[in-house]
DNA sequence: CAGTGAGCGAGCTTCCGCTTGACTT
């Protein structure tokens, strides 16, 4: 007989609970929740007052079968899953798929992990708060109700398997919205005007002073007429200030602020992050990684306090409670931080401990005094100019916090200097050394990156802590979005300049739009965006999951029904889908771009069967037309007629090896090079279809030949079909196109051709008994 | 993965949010 069974979401949870609880409490988990809406008919009763049909989700079977054994033997059932809508929903469905009785069950929150939290937990039971699982009801199937209808209009209107929700298609529009907006950016330039100063000091040492014009000339001869005035000019410091300032800590990480930061300090994705985060919270080191909350626990903030003036002193330690300002934060966890503040290293690979440590010095941050900085400004007066040269500094007075943390700036570089000032006193003269005029040119708002995307969306409160990961990962797979890098382009700049009296005029060549890592809309996730945008732009809408959430907030305080809202929702969305569908048009985002000059057939580019692609004549008339494949980085929205003629040059023969033709092409998967009915990608970056070489295309081939042998560990001259090979998951059995796994005790090397045989046989049987679970779903 | 772009049609795709492993070439 087990005295009490306490339930909790996660399994690493449920370990340290059972440690601060009795003998005679079991703890288990259920990893998360273990019931969904069917995939059948919607999983809703929409004409019976939209009645959610819930069944067991097949990979919870196992777990649900425990818990009703254990259940059996059990006297009081403790529900203490998360103290959020999702979590009270999840407690609800175990108290009816266990059939739990109200009187021998009872419902504890905590949303920290410590030994008090959970004795005041123990002590202070509930009921199940239906009205907040009635909130959750309206959330799941507001969501299931907008994903299930809208997609299959895709599937009609644009092409198969792609998707559509509240929260990825809302992350899809900011991408395209940013996406145009970068493309229509026409950078403008101004000039900018820096000054190097020399001057002597009372006791005649020299020194160097480097100062701006805050404000930038419009154009060149602006800049000229200023600098002219600057050659024979005598230069006079007439005000220095000083100002002291003072700089806060961080808060300590949420989900949201740690993808973020890793992303900025350590180049990590999101999802990267939080795999890496999982494993430092299975291994103890660090509390829950998906939250929303800045909240420390009490016996964090003293402990991070003990451990802040045993390494740094009492002056700098400073206890913080943060508040959250994120829209529909639920706070269910604590923040993000290490579980032992004393460890400020812990065991692991190296991307664990670069994380660790990055949470550790960010939570202790956050419990440190203030940066007091001191902000020097020294004005230099330019004669028969209402312009002034300003100069700026800034000196650490105590370093607090800055000790060991700074957060990441914006992508935007300051160019201000900054740092120690040197000693100039007011009316001091100044000569100059050089003066310049750097032309500079305005930047278009950035592209998101993965991280940064992740941000916007939780400003707009929009997605949440375990679903950003794989929000992002998700319109990545539905081809509406690539995270690639891009290389800048050269443009020149140019430099006005005077040094001793004379004046100077140069050019320079500078990039400018490299990128790294950013999220680049792709042709389909625009169309997409702009037909779901032209009928369903409420839904779309930037504030439309803050406008519901208020209304689950009216349904968790028993002052709305839910079916109420999701009927006022449902019935005008209905219509518009019917709508969207009526004109049996499909959208493919034809452009026309012009008439080809050798032929005068009409080049027109669209997204076809397998992508976009240009096309030359018209598919109306009776000659066949030529197609063509977009090159990476081209869009249909910017395409023009040259580029896609350009396109058509393709695939070409550009000689033979072998004897065999070498042609180039563009194929599905990029631009390849075919040779002897074989094709290998050309590399990216490096080889350009339109002007590769012959020689450079066998080089490609002898390459490829070689990593192609590497591969090979072994093979049998009785069956070529059968081979050894080592890849990426180390190394493994190849036999008629199918790949096995080799048991981890077998050495690859000593395989004989009866052991293949053996573990292909263990293997086939095993995908068969999996196919076996896959139909029964 | 395969390097195309005819047309037909059966059967499938899809959401968000809560959790981990299983698995990949």
């Amino acid at each position: 007989m087990i005295e009490n069974l306490v339930i909790v979401e996660s399994p690493a949870k449920a370990k340290t609970i059972e440690k601060f609880l009795g003998s005679d409490f079991m703890v288990k988990s259920c990893f998360g929740h273990v019931r969904d809406l069917s995939k059948k008919n919607f999983g809703i009763e929409i004409e019976n007052n939209y009645s959610p049909q819930y069944i067991i989700t097949e990979d919870k079977k196992k777990i649900v079968g425990e818990l009703r054994k254990l259940v059996k033997e059990s006297t009081v059932v403790w529900l203490a899953t998360d103290e959020d809508r999702e979590g009270e929903a999840i407690a609800w469905h175990l108290s009816e798929i266990l059939k739990l009785p109200a009187e021998n069950t009872k419902r504890i929150v905590f949303h920290e992990i410590t030994k008090d939290a959970i004795r005041k937990a123990v002590d202070n039971p509930r009921g199940i708060n239906k009205d907040l699982v009635n909130a959750q009801q309206a959330r799941r199937i507001l969501d299931r109700l907008v994903g299930f209808e809208l997609s299959p209009v895709l599937w009609k209107k644009i092409q198969p398997k792609l998707s559509a929700g509240r929260v990825q298609s809302v992350a899809v529009r900011l991408l395209v919205e940013r996406e145009r907006e970068v493309l229509h950016f026409k950078p403008e330039s101004k000039f900018k005007v820096y000054g190097t100063f020399s001057f002597s000091d009372n006791n005649g040492k020299k020194g160097e002073l480097k100062a701006e014009i805050p404000d930038r000339f419009p154009g060149p001869d602006e800049a000229k007429e200023f600098l002219n005035l600057c050659k024979d000019a005598d230069f006079k410091v007439v005000d220095i200030t000083t100002k002291p300032s003072r700089k806060s800590p961080a808060p300590p990480f949420t989900t949201s602020t740690l993808q973020q930061e890793a992303s900025k300090k350590l180049g990590f994705s999101v999802s990267q992050t939080m795999s890496v985060a999982q494993k430092l919270y299975e291994a103890g080191f660090i509390t829950y990684m998906r939250t929303d909350s800045f909240n420390l626990s009490g016996l964090a903030l003293a402990s991070a306090r003990k451990t802040i003036i045993e390494k740094f002193g009492e002056k700098y330690a400073k206890t913080r409670k943060y508040k959250t300002k994120v829209k529909g934060a639920q706070e269910a966890h604590e923040a993000v931080r290490p579980t032992y503040f004393q460890n400020n290293t812990i065991n692991g690979n190296h991307s664990e401990q670069r994380l660790y440590e990055l949470i550790w010095k960010r939570t202790i941050a956050s419990q440190m005094s203030e940066a007091q900085l001191e902000k020097t400004t020294v004005t230099i007066d330019v004669p028969n100019s209402d312009k002034k040269f300003i100069a700026s500094g800034e000196v650490i007075k105590f370093d607090g916090f800055l000790k060991i943390y700074m957060e990441s700036g914006n992508d935007k570089s300051d160019d201000s200097a900054k740092g120690l000032l040197p000693p100039v006193s007011a009316g001091q003269s100044l000569n100059y050394e050089t003066i310049s005029a750097n032309e500079r040119f305005s930047t278009s708002p950035p592209r998101y990156t993965e991280a940064s995307l992740v941000k916007k969306l939780e400003e707009l409160g929009i997605g949440r802590p375990s679903t950003y990961a794989p929000t992002i990962s998700t319109i990545q797979q539905r081809g509406y979005v690539l995270k690639e890098d891009r290389p800048g382009f050269n443009r020149t700049v140019r430099i006005i300049s005077i040094s001793e009296g004379k004046l100077e005029e140069k050019t320079k060549t500078e990039t400018a739009g490299t990128e790294k890592k950013k999220l680049f809309p792709k042709d389909i996730g625009m169309v997409v965006n702009d037909f779901l945008l032209e009928h369903f732009r409420d839904v779309l809408d930037y504030n439309f999951t803050a406008s519901v959430e208020k209304e689950f907030d009216e349904i968790a305080a028993g002052k709305l029904d839910w079916t109420e809202m999701i009927d006022n929702f449902y019935k005008p969305f209905h219509v518009k889908v019917e709508k969207s569908l009526a004109d049996s048009i499909k959208k493919t985002g034809e452009r026309q771009l012009g008439k080809d000059p050798e032929t005068g057939k009409p080049v027109t580019v669209k997204i076809g069967k397998y992508g976009p692609m240009v096309q030359l004549g018209d598919s109306n008339k009776d000659e066949k037309p030529r197609f063509a494949s977009l090159m990476k980085g081209q869009i249909i929205e910017t395409i023009t007629l040259e580029e896609a003629l350009e396109l058509f040059k393709l695939p070409r023969t550009i000689g033979d090896f072998e004897g065999k033709d070498l042609v180039i092409g563009v194929g599905r998967y990029g631009p390849y090079l075919r040779h002897d009915g074989k094709f290998f990608s050309l590399m990216k970056g490096t080889d350009d279809p339109m002007t590769i070489i012959k020689s450079r295309a066998i080089e490609l081939i002898d390459e490829n030949r070689k990593i192609e042998n590497k591969r090979v560990i072994k093979n049998f001259s009785a069956d070529p079909d059968m081979k050894v090979l080592s890849g990426r998951y180390g190394p493994y059995i190849s036999y008629k196109k199918k790949n096995f796994r080799i048991p981890r005790k077998k050495d690859p090397e000593s395989l004989t051709y009866d052991d293949c045989m053996k573990i292909i046989e263990e293997g086939q049987k095993k995908e068969r008994q999996k196919a076996k679970g896959k139909r029964q779903k």
